[in-house]
DNA sequence: GGCTCCTGTATTGGCGCCAATTTATGTGCC
DNA sequence: GGCACATAAATTGGCGCCAATACAGGAGCC
């Protein structure tokens, strides 16, 4: 059944899709993670699903209440702002990075990606949106030297549940977050690099809905 | 003996004292960490073992090879230099943040650990060094709102093991890096934004020596 | 009727055992 | 003497059991 050593790959693998499961709001913040619940809902044994647990906590992404058991953390708005400011602070530095390494067929994939994300805001799923959304930026960041910055860029966006923050994006704010990749682009080809590392803040800050970056 | 329930927070406390043991170099790199060892040197549980060598993977400190052990990480200077300037872009950006939120006590408390880190570059130990350095920063990110950068900027300093680049450090280098502790100070005191910035840059940038932060 | 206490049930959490596998040791052979 | 192979020791890693504890439901009491 299970091969030796790979438990520590499982519960790796059955952390991220809890997280994911949590970031699109499948786990509400709140609920109670019992730990046969999940195993069977996940396929996986109970150590898999303790050691998964674990680093969740770690992250901060679910509270563990001693001998009650573990609950999806809440979200504090102002801690999500924070990381979003984080965010914001490293997006922008990495844009400097990346701006005269961006090749002209990684600009035509992210611009894919972009149109991907604008249709998608009118008639797609959450989801779908991410998906596109995510994939832009890893074409962007892909370039980039320093992949300790990297990484945790893309940590930092697991710790901000799309699905609680996205709820209070109307259409129109996720419209002008679609036309600021297009500005992006438009920015890295004109090796604009101050305006882009702006562009990189505001299109993390979004006023009160400060959720896609 | 072991109270139910705190399990957890002494694996925690277990896996930051081995932290600190690596960064210090009291476990070298490339050596095996095998878990009966650890159990008889820290006084631990198995299981609280496991759990820390866990954690301190996900780290990156220490690297896990399937039925062969655990081993601390050595160290690539490339990497290092990574998360230093990742360093280096956030507490220039957490300096920004308390610049204008500094007030003459803490000022001055952060002064009384300059000294201590400029004494101690002379005659004191690593750990001194250490200890005085960190106090001051603490001190100076003290009154950052952003709880989350802090958080992050001083999980940042456990992932660079002081003794592996302090080792490159002159005596020189650290004495350069002691006047940069009474230079910020002057600053911050003179609210100049613009070059408390670039000099937080420099200090965990220092050429070669990109440890002292 | 409502409050309290008590019992039964569900859940977590730690501990120990044992299998799988690797490393070290010793023996025979070339 | 050195190499290959077999055997023994050591180490990791997973699984299951059971104690400790919290929660739910019901009975008894005020």
């Amino acid at each position: 059944m299970t091969r030796p050593g790979l438990g520590r790959e499982r519960a790796r693998t059955l952390a991220r899709t809890m997280e994911r499961d949590i970031g699109l709001g499948h786990l509400a913040p709140g609920e109670w993670l019992k730990q046969v619940d999940l195993e069977a809902r996940y396929g996986a044994t109970r150590m898999e699903v303790r050691q998964a647990l674990d680093r969740l906590v770690e992250k901060g992404l679910v509270k563990h209440l001693a001998r009650r058991g573990y609950r999806v953390e809440d979200f504090d708005p102002e801690r999500q702002a924070q990381i979003m400011e984080v965010r914001a602070i490293l997006e922008a530095a990495a844009a400097d990075q990346v701006i005269g390494l961006l090749d002209e067929a990684t600009l035509a994939a992210m611009e894919v990606q972009a149109e991907r994300f604008r249709a998608n805001v009118l008639d797609g799923t959450v989801e779908e949106q991410e998906e596109a959304n995510l994939e832009f930026h890893r074409l962007m960041l892909a370039p980039c030297p320093n992949r300790e910055l990297v990484a945790l860029l893309f940590d930092l966006r697991g710790r901000v549940p799309v699905a609680v923050t996205r709820r209070r994006n109307t259409v129109g704010l996720l419209q002008r977050a679609a036309e600021h990749h297009f500005e992006i682009i438009r920015l890295v080809r004109a090796r604009d690099a101050t305006g882009l590392a702006r562009l990189m803040r505001v299109h993390n800050l979004t006023p009160k809905a400060p959720d896609v970056g």
